[in-house]
DNA sequence: AGCACGCCGACT
DNA sequence: GTCGGCGTGCTC
C-alpha cells in the first residue's frame, strides 16, 4: 500500500492549508471534497480535503498521518469549494474558516454516529419528486409577468423585483418556483429571508403549496440534530427547496437552479461578526457561477441593487398594485411635533386617532426603536448621567425591574435612589422608550388592551410568537414595539400605524441611516391597511411625529414614491463619492487603551502608504470609532477607498499580508464593504 | 483561535 | 513548598 497526500482546510485564523499523510493505493485515493478528521496540534478536528497530491514541501518530521476521512458522506462539489474559496478570498479570511464552520457541529465530531445516523434516517424518508402545486390562485398580469420572467429565465439572470408592501411578492416567487421544480427533474431552489422566526407564514405557505417535495429549513435557531438532517437533505440533494437565513447561503445545493432573496435590503443580510459576508452578494456570486437565475425581492431595494436595476445589469420586474384588489396604500400623514407638542411622547392628533381605533375596535401599531424606559437617567441639580462604566454610551433605565442596563455590555446595576455626586433625591429619567410609552398610554387609556412587544419582552423562547398570536387574535388594542413588528407580520384589524421618534437617524453620521430608515418606514407603514377597508373599517392611516416635516426623506414616505428618493440619494452619493459609485474597506483595531489601537492603524497605513500597491487607493485617518468605548475596550477605524473593486481587492490581499506579518498584539480584523460607518 | 510551555505571587 | 496568573509560540 503506497500513500498520498491529503491537503485540508481547517478551521483556523492562519492562512495556510495543510497536509497529511494518507494510506492508500493509487486506484482508492479520496475525493477533493470529502470531510476528514486529522490531528492538530494536540486536539483532533474535521477540515475539508481541497486537493490530493504525490508530494509535498513539509519536511517529514511535521507531517502527520490523517485519522479518517468520512466516506460515507459524498464530497461537497466542486462548485461549492469554490464558492467558499471565492468568499475566502473576496472577504480575506482563511479558506478552512469560510468553508467549516458552516457545516452542522455533528458533522465536526471526532465520531460519526450522528452523522450515520442522520444518512439512515434521510434514507427512509422518500425523495420528493412531485413537483404538483396545490392551490396556487390566479396572478394579476404583473405578477404573471414576473413569474414568467423568473421561471423562465436562462442561465445567469439577475433581477430585482420591485413591488410595494402586499403586492403579492411572495405569490410570484411561488409560482417561479413551481415553473423551476416542473422543468429541473432534480433541481434545487434556495430562498433566503432576513429572519425566518419572524416570517413563519412563507415556510408554510411552500410546504401547502408543494406537498409533494420536500423542503429543508436553515437558519441560526436550529437544534443540532435538525440541522444535520437539513443540511444533509440539502447536500444529498433531496431537499428540493431550502428555505433559510443569511447562512444558507453556503449550504451544499448540488443541483441548485434559482436563487430567491425575500426583502434583500435588509441589514440582517450583512454578517456583523466573524466573517462579515453579504449573503446577498454571495448569492449573486453564486448564481453567476452557476449560471443560473437570482431574484432579489423588495418593496424599498438597497441602493446598490437600484443601481444596478437602472443600469441594466439586474433586470427590473415591477408590481405596481396591491395584491388584494380593495386594499390600497395607507395615508401618510406627518404630525408637526413644533406645532403639536408631545405629551408623554404622543401629540394630540395622534391621540385622537388611537381614541378612534379603540371606538371603532381597530387596531393600532405604534412603533418606536428604542427598548427600555428612558435612554438615560440625569440628576437635575448638578448635571450627573447615567454613564456606563464600561462602554461610550448610556445605561438604560429599565424601570419594570429596577435596574440600569447598558445595551452594549449588558452591565446593570439598582437604580440609584439618589445621585453618586451630589446626593439628589430627584433623579430624571430623560426621554422615552416603549416601557415609558407603554406606562403613559396604559393611563391614557385605562380600558385599552396594550401589548408592548420588543426584545425585552419576549426573552424567553416562544414568547414573541405568543405575543404576535395574541395581536391576530385581536385580543390588543394597541401594539407597541420596536424594529421586531415592523417585519413580516400581518395584522387584519390595524388601521394605525403611529411613528414615534425616527428623526434621529436623519442627522447620523452613517450616510447609510437614511436609506434605512426609509425602508423601515415603509416597511412598517406596510403593517397597516392591508384588508380592513374591505370591511368597512376606518381608512388606514400612518402618522408620523417629526421636528422637520420638510424633510424630503419624509415627503417621499409620505408619496410612496422609493424611485423618486432612491435617484436624489443616488445623486448624492455619485456626487460625494460614496457607494455603489466606489469600494470600500474597513480595518479596525481595539486595544484597552485608545492610542495602542490608533498607533496600529496608523502603521498599518504607513507600511504601505507611499508604495505603488497603493496607487489609486485612499487610505483615510484612523480615527476612534463613534462609540469609542465597548466593554473596556476601544476602537478605532480607518477607512480605505478605491474606484474599483479589482483594484481594492488586489491591495487588500498584498495589504494584509503586511499586516499579519506585522505581528500586532492589538486585536484587528478587516472588513470588506462595510454598512456601519 | 486553541492549547501548550514558562517563569513569578498568595495560599492549603 | 504548590496552584495559577497570562506572555509568547506553534499548529501539516
Amino acid at each position: 500500500m503506497s500513500h498520498c497526500i491529503l491537503r485540508i482546510a481547517l478551521d483556523t485564523p492562519l492562512h495556510a492549508v495543510f497536509d497529511y499523510r494518507w494510506p492508500c493505493d493509487v486506484a482508492d485515493r479520496p475525493e477533493v471534497g470529502q470531510l476528514a478528521l486529522v490531528p492538530f496540534g494536540r486536539r483532533e478536528v474535521v477540515g475539508i480535503i481541497v486537493a490530493i497530491a504525490d508530494e509535498t514541501d513539509v519536511p517529514e518530521e511535521k507531517l502527520k498521518e490523517a485519522l479518517a476521512v468520512r466516506s460515507q458522506l459524498a464530497p461537497v462539489a466542486l462548485q461549492w469549494l469554490a464558492l467558499a474559496g471565492f468568499a475566502a478570498e473576496y472577504y480575506q479570511r482563511p479558506l478552512g474558516e469560510v468553508a467549516l464552520p458552516g457545516l452542522p457541529k455533528n458533522l465536526r465530531l471526532s465520531t460519526t454516529v450522528a452523522l450515520d445516523r442522520a444518512i439512515r434516517k434521510l434514507a427512509k424518508i422518500a425523495d420528493g419528486h412531485d413537483p404538483a402545486p396545490v392551490g396556487m390562485p390566479v396572478l394579476n398580469p404583473e405578477q404573471q409577468h414576473a413569474a414568467d420572467a423568473i421561471g423562465g429565465a436562462q442561465g445567469f439572470a439577475p433581477m430585482l423585483l420591485y413591488g410595494v408592501t402586499g403586492s403579492g411578492k411572495t405569490e410570484v416567487y411561488l409560482q417561479a418556483c413551481a415553473q423551476v421544480l416542473a422543468r429541473e427533474p432534480d433541481g434545487q431552489i434556495l430562498v433566503l429571508v432576513p429572519e425566518i422566526n419572524l416570517t413563519p407564514q412563507l415556510e408554510s405557505n411552500i410546504r401547502a403549496r408543494f406537498p409533494g417535495v420536500m423542503m429543508a429549513t436553515l437558519h441560526s435557531s436550529l437544534a443540532e440534530g435538525e440541522r444535520m438532517l437539513h443540511w444533509l437533505a440539502a447536500h444529498q440533494g433531496q431537499a428540493r427547496i431550502v428555505l433559510g437565513t443569511r447562512l444558507a447561503i453556503l449550504a451544499s445545493l448540488p443541483h441548485l437552479k434559482l436563487i430567491v432573496i425575500d426583502e434583500e435590503h435588509d441589514p440582517s443580510y450583512k454578517q456583523q461578526e466573524g466573517l462579515r459576508y453579504s449573503a446577498r452578494d454571495l448569492a449573486v456570486w453564486r448564481a453567476w457561477q452557476l449560471k443560473i437565475p437570482v431574484v432579489l425581492g423588495s418593496a424599498t431595494p438597497s441602493l446598490e441593487s437600484w443601481h444596478h436595476a437602472q443600469s441594466k445589469r439586474y433586470r427590473k420586474l415591477e408590481l405596481r398594485e396591491r395584491a388584494v384588489k380593495q386594499a390600497t396604500l395607507p395615508a401618510v400623514k406627518l404630525i408637526n411635533m413644533e406645532h403639536d407638542k408631545p405629551k408623554d411622547g404622543l401629540t394630540a392628533p395622534l391621540v385622537a386617532a388611537l381614541r378612534l381605533r379603540l371606538e371603532r375596535g381597530e387596531q393600532s401599531l405604534l412603533f418606536l426603536n428604542r427598548r427600555g424606559y428612558s435612554p438615560v437617567i440625569c440628576c437635575d441639580s448638578c448635571g450627573w448621567v447615567s454613564d456606563c462604566q464600561r462602554c461610550t454610551a448610556f445605561m438604560v433605565l429599565h424601570k419594570g425591574e429596577f435596574k440600569l442596563r447598558c445595551h452594549h455590555c449588558s452591565l446593570e446595576m439598582r437604580i440609584p435612589r439618589h445621585c453618586p455626586t451630589c446626593g439628589n433625591v430627584d433623579l430624571q429619567p430623560l426621554g422615552r422608550g416603549t416601557q415609558r410609552i407603554e406606562e403613559g398610554l396604559q393611563a391614557m387609556f385605562p380600558a385599552a388592551r396594550i401589548l408592548r412587544i420588543d426584545a425585552d419582552s419576549t426573552r424567553r423562547k416562544g414568547s414573541a410568537q405568543e405575543a404576535f398570536d395574541t395581536v391576530h387574535r385581536g385580543e390588543v388594542d394597541i401594539l407597541i414595539g420596536t424594529q421586531m413588528v415592523a417585519k413580516g407580520h400581518d395584522f387584519k384589524k390595524l388601521t394605525l400605524v403611529g411613528i414615534l421618534n425616527p428623526d434621529t437617524a436623519l442627522f447620523s453620521q452613517d450616510y447609510r441611516a437614511s436609506e434605512r430608515l426609509f425602508a423601515q418606514l415603509m416597511q412598517v407603514a406596510g403593517r397597516a391597511g392591508r384588508t380592513a377597508q374591505t370591511e368597512g373599517g376606518s381608512p388606514s392611516e400612518v402618522l408620523v411625529q417629526t421636528r422637520y416635516p420638510e424633510h424630503p426623506l419624509y415627503g417621499a414616505v409620505v408619496r410612496h414614491d422609493y424611485d423618486r428618493f432612491a435617484g436624489a440619494l443616488l445623486a448624492e452619493r455619485a456626487q460625494a463619492g460614496l457607494p455603489p459609485y466606489l469600494y470600500q474597506a474597513m480595518l479596525r483595531a481595539e486595544a484597552p487603551e485608545l492610542a495602542k489601537a490608533i498607533d496600529f492603524l496608523q502603521a498599518a497605513r504607513d507600511c504601505v502608504q507611499a508604495e505603488d500597491i497603493a496607487e489609486g487607493i485612499t487610505i483615510n485617518d484612523p480615527i476612534p470609532m463613534s462609540m469609542t468605548r465597548v466593554h473596556n475596550v476601544d476602537r478605532a477605524q480607518l477607512l480605505v477607498e478605491a474606484a474599483s473593486r479589482p483594484a481594492l481587492q488586489a491591495f487588500l490581499k498584498e495589504w494584509m499580508a503586511r499586516l499579519r506579518d506585522m505581528k500586532a498584539r492589538v486585536k484587528w480584523s478587516l472588513e470588506v464593504d462595510p454598512v456601519d460607518i
